[in-house]
Parts: C-alpha cells; structure tokens; sequence
DNA sequence: CTACTTGCAAATTGTTTGCATGGAC
DNA sequence: GTCCATGCAAACAATTTGCAAGTAG
C-alpha cells in the first residue's frame, strides 16, 4: 500500500517530523501486515532491510505512529503485557488466544462496537478505544474436546 | 467475609499447599476488597499487618491464588501492563478509564458475557475468561464536554 | 523430619531514556 | 547550519526465580 505510506509521510512531515529511512521502512514493514506484530517483530521485519536499525528507534517510531493516529496498539494474551501494533486502516481486531494449541481467533469489532454503543447508552460514558481479549479453546479444540467428552 | 477466607484455606489444605501466615494475610487483605488492587498496592495493605512479608511473596501467592481459582486478574488502563487481582467473589468488573480524569467506571460482566456468547454461537470457540479495558471519557466528563461544546 | 515456603537479591522481560553522533530539511 | 533523530548502553518497571534458611503439617 504506496498510498498509505505516502499519506504517513505526508502527515509526519505536516507535523514537522522528519522522514527518514528508518520511519519509512517501518512503515512499509507495517503496511505489508494484516494483523498485529509486536515491537520485536516489527524490529527483525525492519532488520533484514536496514541491519543497522536499533530497537530503541522501533520503539520510538511506534510510539510516534500510535500519538499520530497512524497505528493502533493493544495488548494480547497470552503475554498480555507485550504490545502489539498494526496501521489503523481496516477494520479494528480483537483475539481469543487458545489455551491449548495456542492459536489466535480473530474477533471483528462489530461485536465490541455493540458493546461500546450499549456502555454509551446505558452509562453515559463515551468510548475513544477499546481492547477486549479473552482466553479460551478455538473453534478446532472446542471441537476436539467435544469428541473426546463423546468418544 | 472470614466465610470466604475459610473456604480458601480449606482448598489450599486439600491440594497440598501449606497455610501460612503469609497466605492468610493475603486472603485477609483481598477478601477485603471490592475492587481489583495490584500487587503494590496488595504487598502496601499486607505490610502494614505483617512488615517482614516480601513483594516476592505477594506475587507467588497471587499466582497460587489465582491457578487456585481463588483470585482473578486483569489489565486495566492506562497501565495496562500492571496486573490486577481480585477474589472471584462476585460479579465481574471491567473498566472505562476516562482520559480527562483519570476516574475508572465499572462495567459489569453482563455486557461482555453477551459478547461472549455471541463469540461462542458465532465462532464455535469457548471462552474461559475475557478481559475487557475501555479508553474514554466518564459520564461526568462526558457531560462536561458537551456543555464546553454548546455554550 | 521433610517438603513446601519464605525472604533476599539477582535475573528476566519489555520498554524507555540520556547522551553523543549523525542526518533531514 | 540547526534541530530532530538515531544507535548504543544504561536505566526502569513489573514480575519471576535461585538459593539458603525457616516452618507447617
């Protein structure tokens, strides 16, 4: 997606941001993913590119990235403490990790959207974000454990 | 709720586990409790009873704990990666966090328990806990920005 | 007694920051 | 040329762990 990071850089500069090699190659570095990759992720993606890219810069462009708009960040189980990242475009992701194979369901935000409308109707409250995350079985295990409670 | 303290203690003795001293101050400290505390604020209340007790301990009985069933955990903005804990009594709390004041509005579970079943009827998968963290305004905060907007 | 627990300090992990150098504009 | 940005290493914050000493059962 040339025209995101076009746009990206268009806003960084708007800014008073520098362009430089390291911001651009992030960028192309998230804007090649579709779903969430952590900072360390991102940083060895960024590194068979440019092997002379620090972490510390990776940190530092997401947190830029995520004050601009530009990505979202969120937390997954089950490293619930590790940051992930990924460009704002698209519909928004949610998991549920699989305790037993490990596995990511993604959850769309329709569902969180509703629950977002039913917080603003109920509480008055206004959601700017939200970050749901939940441990369970995936559909294949649920399903396997059903056969084996059966069999 | 010595009740609740009682049971707990009854488990811990019935899978093998050692009631100590620490352990009952714990219980004590989170029976106590309503909301969810971190492990700093668990370790402060429990010092003030017992100033030999470690942080090194608090974490490990959290953890005993909550295998146990004993406690939950969650992450709550803004810091998210800060774990929380609370005894599983109860319903279950999710948090708004408002931006502007800081202030913390409770959601309870019924909202995300829809979500999960709809996860379940839609996805086929089984959700064992869910975690759910809102960035926002309060409604009081809310309020206030549209009066701001409107005179 | 014996195995589980504790306290302490050191180790880990994820992320941030100070500082001197380097580079975009 | 002037700041902003980078790389490096050190600092931080939250949590975990190795180990020797202590204690519940």
């Amino acid at each position: 997606m040339p025209h995101l990071i076009d746009e990206a850089e268009a806003l960084l500069h708007a800014r008073g941001f520098k362009v430089t090699p390291q911001r651009t190659l992030i960028l192309q570095v998230m804007a090649g993913q579709t779903s969430y990759l952590d900072a360390d992720e991102i940083f060895a993606l960024a590194h068979t590119q440019d092997a002379s890219i620090s972490l510390a810069t990776v940190y530092r462009t997401l947190n830029l990235f995520a004050e601009l708009g530009l990505i979202d960040h969120r937390y997954v189980e089950p490293e619930h403490r590790r940051e992930v990242f990924r460009m704002s475009e698209g519909p928004e992701q949610h998991y549920l990790t699989c305790v037993r194979c490990g596995k990511r369901t993604v959850i769309h935000a329709d569902l969180l959207n509703q629950m977002a409308n039913e917080l603003v109707r109920r509480k008055g409250v206004s959601v700017i974000s939200a970050c749901a995350c939940f441990t369970g079985y995936c559909a294949e295990c649920t399903a396997a454990l059903k056969r084996q409670k059966r069999g």
